[in-house]
DNA sequence: GCCAACGTTGGC
DNA sequence: GCCAACGTTGGC
């Protein structure tokens, strides 16, 4: 399978990329949304996520990797949900805002924005190149 | 199986 | 603080 990247939404309040990095790896879970844990179901080790900061800040601050994949949520007592765990990788060169994003029509058709409330979205390769380029543009 | 009511998320 | 979008629940 090649490579999938990815978009991570978490508020900066509750868990935020300085938190990813102090803890040097992160567990994501919790997640409740059928079409956020689809795409968790789907994430293998090594793909590569954009950390979105939601609500303070809305924006892209940095790049984690997968380091584990395939795990059932440690918060589901049912042991239905899915989770993985996420390294930080680097912090963008400047972040790319939400604003921004939207401001962009090559990105007009981007998970993020299409459907505003899923935590976990897909970004296609073109829209990841798209995003570093507006980064360190 | 439909749909109204309600709860949650997240942008503004 | 408001509201739009979406998911879930429950009455019928």
């Amino acid at each position: 399978m090649s490579k999938h990247y990815w978009l991570m939404k978490s508020e900066p309040d509750a868990y935020g990329w300085d938190d990813l990095v102090a803890e040097g790896e992160g567990t994501w879970d919790g997640v409740r949304n059928h079409r956020a844990a689809n795409n968790l179901r789907t994430m293998e080790v090594g793909d590569e996520a954009f950390f979105y900061h939601s609500n303070v800040g809305r924006e892209i601050v940095g790049i984690a990797t997968i380091s584990q994949a395939g795990l059932v949520d440690p918060t589901d007592p049912e042991g239905k949900w899915a989770a993985v765990k996420v390294k930080p990788v680097r912090k963008l060169a400047n972040p790319v805002t939400l604003k921004q994003i939207k401001a962009d029509p090559e990105l007009a058709g981007i998970e993020l924005i299409k459907l505003s409330r899923l935590s976990v979205a897909v970004i296609t390769p073109e829209e990841w190149e798209h995003i570093l380029a507006m980064s360190e543009g």
